[in-house]
RNA sequence: CGGGGCGUGGCGCAGCCCGGUAGCGCGCACGGUUUGGGUCCGUGAGGCCCCCGGUUCAAAUCCGGGCGCCCCGACCA
């Protein structure tokens, strides 16, 4: 019975996440190397953020479209940074239709380039802006090591990507967008991201700043979980995206772009899950409750599956999404095991004593044992579950965000730091290093600056590293 | 690309050293039993033993070559 048991987090976190993402049937390994099968269950989770963001961007002005899959070899090259980031992980398609291109297509890692070359005959004069476009894509990176969601050759995300008429509006824009995934992040999917802007040598390649979103994984490792960039001009001079002002005068537009990926799947495994498994935030679980029955012989059997098919209804009637696990020679344990593994927030069990005293047992997932176990009348089940439902996301998101303020430390030197790191911790410390510092904390720790956070303290201080005297803290950690 | 490991039913593995009927656990199918915390028993289906070549009466096993995958590092949402 040992090999039923998933491998605890505390035991060998990596192996838990992996056992994880297969067990509970996100994802399925594929043919590709560095790829994986989506399994619906997983695919689900990915509608949910989805929708969750889409409506955040529709509500915001953003229009979907879509671009295409294939990139002429020669944009990538138009903006030298964006080369240089990108050219080592491309995938290049140089043949098709039986014979060799005359121009090699890459399979675009990102679409900077083919949409800025869109934009560039969309726009002609200031009227035309702001131009805020959405799409919804897969994007390749030929990434060496890769892990199920976290980074996979293939990866399912949203890009944005905007052009504005300064770069005010364009600022405005990108930290708008963080805050959009922030708010989807901490809402929806209960995890309490830091937001904040990264170091130069974090930059997304080709931007004038990139802002981000981190959160804190259960083994204390950092994870990048949405970012935003303002691309100043840089874009709009490569790919010649001018327009007419209201003075008449040509001038280069203000661009953004920003993007969450699926990625974000695995934040939500490895933020909430625990040894047993999945705990799933209710606004994005696939099934928010499963319904158990539990009969001996087939005269038991007909009530209870009439209470429970009743009970399904009246549970649909209010928008929760609702599954009954009809799975015969299963027994019920087997069953709740295996919710409980795949993170379903609310189990509903209904017995013969239920059916007999007009009970039914709810038993959250976030509250294990006796404790998170009720029985409540079948009438007021519905609203019960409901309220509980709601209580399962806040409980989640305090639960994380304890976690991850207990883990952040502040380090007043760079011993400080380095100890605090070499315990796992993040580290929150005085920042005015240049590069070479940045890397030379890099190779001795470990750690890289995750984010210049939002939230500074008042007072000014001295960089951990250079002993200059610096404006800002930055939050170091070991990141996936 | 540097270092290590592994390729055997769907999954996880044993067998290989010492050549001779391909095996175990899980899963799957069927029958019975059980069902309020991972039931138990029986029967059964399922295998180019990574590929190519060599040695041999005989190769999963020995020899040569190739391919693939995984793990650790450098790169990354």
């Amino acid at each position: 019975m040992s090999e039923q048991a998933v491998t605890a987090q505390s035991e060998d976190f990596s192996s838990w996440y992996n056992e994880i993402v297969y067990r509970a049937d996100l994802a399925a390994p594929s043919p590709v190397r560095g790829c994986v099968i989506i399994k619906p269950y997983g695919y689900e989770i990915w509608e949910g953020i989805k929708s969750g963001l889409d409506r955040r961007f529709k509500a915001t002005g953003h229009q979907n479209a879509y671009f295409p899959l294939f990139i002429p070899e020669s944009y990538i090259k138009r903006e030298a940074q964006h080369v240089e980031g990108f050219s080592p992980e491309l995938a290049v398609v140089t043949h098709a239709g039986g014979k060799e291109l005359e121009e090699p297509l890459v399979v675009r890692p990102t679409s900077e380039t083919v949409i800025g070359e869109a934009f560039s005959d969309w726009i002609q004069s200031y009227r035309d802006l702001p131009l805020l476009i959405n799409q919804w894509s897969n994007v390749v990176r030929w990434e060496l090591r890769t892990r199920p969601f976290l980074r996979t050759a293939e990866f399912l995300w949203q890009e944005g990507h905007t052009a504005h008429a300064t770069h005010d509006e364009a600022e405005e824009e990108t930290l708008q967008m963080l805050d959009i995934y922030a708010d989807f992040a901490i809402e929806d999917a209960a995890i309490p991201v830091i937001k904040g802007e990264k170091s130069r040598m974090e930059r997304f390649a080709g931007a004038l700043r990139t802002y981000t979103i981190e959160a804190m994984m259960r083994d204390k490792r950092a994870l990048q979980s949405g970012t935003s960039h303002n691309l100043g001009q840089n874009f709009a001079k490569a790919f010649d995206i001018q327009f007419l002002t209201e003075a008449n005068t040509q001038e280069y537009c203000w661009t953004t772009s920003w993007g969450l990926s699926t990625r974000m799947v695995g934040a939500v495994v490895m933020t909430h899950g625990d040894d047993k498994g999945l705990r799933l935030p209710p606004k994005l679980a696939p099934y928010q409750l499963v319904i158990v029955p539990i009969y001996r012989r087939d005269a038991q059997r007909t009530a209870v599956l009439e209470t429970v098919e009743r009970l399904r209804k009246s549970f649909e009637a209010a928008n929760l999404r609702v599954h009954v696990d009809l799975r015969e020679g299963q027994s019920p344990g087997f069953k709740f095991n295996d919710w409980e593994m795949r993170g379903v927030p609310l189990r509903v069990e209904i017995g013969p004593k239920d059916v007999e005293n007009n009970n039914a047992v709810l038993a959250r997932r976030d509250v294990m044992g006796r404790e998170g176990k009720q029985f409540v009348s079948q009438d007021d089940v519905v609203a019960v579950a409901r309220e509980l439902l709601v209580d399962i996301q806040r409980n989640l998101l305090e639960d994380a965000r304890e976690f991850r303020d207990a883990h952040i430390q502040d380090a007043s030197s760079y011993d400080e730091l380095r100890a605090i790191v070499a315990e796992g911790e993040w580290a929150r410390a005085f920042w005015d290093g240049s590069d070479d510092d940045e890397l030379a904390v890099k190779d001795e720790t470990g750690a890289t600056i995750r984010c210049f956070p939002f939230e500074q303290p008042d007072a000014q201080g001295a960089c951990v590293y250079s002993g200059r005297s610096a404006e800002k803290v930055a939050l170091f950690a070991k990141a996936y």
